[in-house]
DNA sequence: TTCTATACTTACCGAATGGAGAGTGTCGAT
DNA sequence: ATCGACACTCTCCATTCGGTAAGTATAGAA
């Protein structure tokens, strides 16, 4: 994102991380486990709202569907419950008349935030590079 | 990754680019397009192909098809033409009979696959968190 | 002559994704 | 009495995803 909404401290958190991690643990089932998750979260939904909720803070259901553009309300609220599931946000609810309900991002959430931060960047950064890649890509194609 | 795949270069290039990173541009069509890019990038067989390639250095399609597990001819050729399209990979092909073609990551494609790094390090690490999430989460859902 | 290897491409089909739009329950305001 | 706000939930439908299986082209081996 051209707007980065992660916090120096969670990045800080995610190099501590990179820079601490062992250099060799190769189980191939934590390898489908950590496939699967990626798949999980690695989402066009998911990482929309993570990026919503990291600027915001807080943020209720309405106000989440227009902070995050073109999603619809089912994919909203499915997202939102296996964002909860998975423990990257807090749904908090007030049982008052008419609704109200708050979502936040966990610490767990926080730290995805970070993580992705590096892949925003490299797609801000090299957007250009890629639309020329694909011009020429078409080019070639179509002389053939 | 329990096995990290990408070299410490690309790591440095691609911290060196966070570090550098403007701290505000905030036009809502480039984010659109990041946005738009990286739904393509972060799809599941791409993000296999890239670490099979940035592990290997050199695969041709046979090989690549043995080191992503579970992949189909059909996507693995849809993934490679569009990772190629995209500039991320390329594609060398040895006019002999019977074919050799052979694939390797771009510059781009590493920078790619060291940004994705970070996020391949949080599931890993967070791994256990998020089942235990869940665990909680569904064992709320089924007092109900 | 038939078989094998390689790197695909094409056709078909079921499953999953995701959008639109209507319905739900409750309370306060008009 | 009806309407709107809120946070959903449900149904219907079109599109997309992805797997299987078959076909293609060519040369050397059996």
């Amino acid at each position: 994102m051209a707007r980065l909404p992660f916090s120096p401290e969670a990045i800080a958190r995610a190099e501590a991380a990179r820079a601490s991690t062992p250099p060799a643990a190769i189980d191939p089932r934590v390898e489908a486990l950590v496939n699967q998750l990626i798949g999980r979260v690695a989402d066009k939904w998911t990482m929309l709202v993570l990026e919503a909720l990291a600027e915001h803070g807080l943020l209720r259901f309405t106000a989440l569907a227009r902070a995050v553009p073109g999603v619809s309300q089912k994919m909203l609220t499915q997202t939102l419950r296996q964002m909860e599931r998975d423990g990257l946000i807090t749904r908090i609810v007030h049982p008052v008349v008419p609704p109200k309900v708050e979502y936040r991002l966990t610490k767990l959430g926080e730290g995805l935030g970070a993580a992705f931060c590096g892949v925003w960047i490299w797609a801000e950064e090299n957007l250009v590079e890629v639309e020329e890649a694909r011009r020429a890509f078409d080019e070639r194609a179509a002389d053939v």
